[in-house]
DNA sequence: CTTGAATATTTTAAGCTTGAAATAAAATAG
DNA sequence: CTATTTTATTTCAAGCTTAAAATATTCAAG
């Protein structure tokens, strides 16, 4: 049967809400990514995984990497060559496993990452800058609902 | 003065709704474009082409387009390219501007988007299933807010 | 008119992203 | 042991995305 005409109004809903949420998302990170470029030359894809590896005290193995950024493990091999010559990521083989690499900041791409992230907080808190500290934290719960219904989904 | 060891819970509350947002974001469009790409062979980026020149009567100039969709106009000048290769959009010259093109959905190309907008629906639909039409709504008006606090950022 | 600034679009080079295929090593069976 | 399957990563081709430069046209002074 055909649906045309129909004008249920709970699927609009949510239909709306994705198309808002897409464009805050799309204007935040607009901006990062201009800020990311003009004061540091660099971009968000890069900021993404040295903020990962920064979480991670011992490294990362490319495919923790890929899954912990929910992007392609072919994505992850480029951005880190880009990284690697830059000098803020070296990669290690994990002994036992020589199939494995694990990526680990160096010294100077942890002193840099630290001066990023400082910033990039700031940059944040002022584009959310609307929102006090318990809406912050309601609205936060409300978008962890969305991903803890749809669990495990692969990007591989 | 150094920031170092700087605790401040606001600034850290909404980079936490900041990374729930591009996870819930980056979970729906990956869901999206799985589907798009295996039942429809087709992409976001020209659903969205679509789904912009579908809202509009009378069809789109190439900037408006890429105002409308927050990207760059070179950008849409490849997305409209494959388009017109697929025989859904015509370029038609404005009248009085040699300069201007207005894009604008074929019959076939208008067919073809009600028919992909009615299965996008119910598949946002399926992914905030979580949310009743009020919750929807209220969690739009929030984000709404981002938006609206930070009007006119350029993409060019 | 003509010159110069503004606007609309395309092109280009570089980087990001994906899914699929290729490579290599490890784990599992038989 | 050896063959098969699984796992970790890279490579590849295609498409997306951007910022900047190039083109072409229109608009605005003078």
């Amino acid at each position: 049967m055909s649906n045309a005409g129909n004008n249920n109004p709970l699927p609009k809903a949510r239909l709306r809400l994705w198309l808002r949420l897409l464009k805050a998302q799309r204007l935040i990170e607009a901006e990062l990514r201009e800020k990311l470029r003009i004061e540091y030359a660099s971009t968000l894809p890069r900021f993404d995984v040295l903020a990962a590896l920064h979480r991670a005290e011992r490294g990362l193995k490319m495919s923790e990497l890929s899954d912990e950024l929910m992007v392609s493990n072919g994505n992850v091999t480029g951005i880190v060559d880009r990284l690697v010559d830059d000098g803020t990521v070296v990669r290690v083989p994990v002994d036992g496993d020589r199939r494995a690499m694990r990526v680990k900041l160096t010294d100077q791409g942890r002193d840099y990452f630290r001066k990023l992230a400082g910033e990039h907080e700031g940059w944040v808190s002022d584009l959310l800058a609307m929102f006090d500290e318990d809406s912050a934290e309601e609205l936060a719960a409300r978008l962890h609902e969305i991903a803890d219904a749809n669990p495990e989904s692969e990007v591989n």
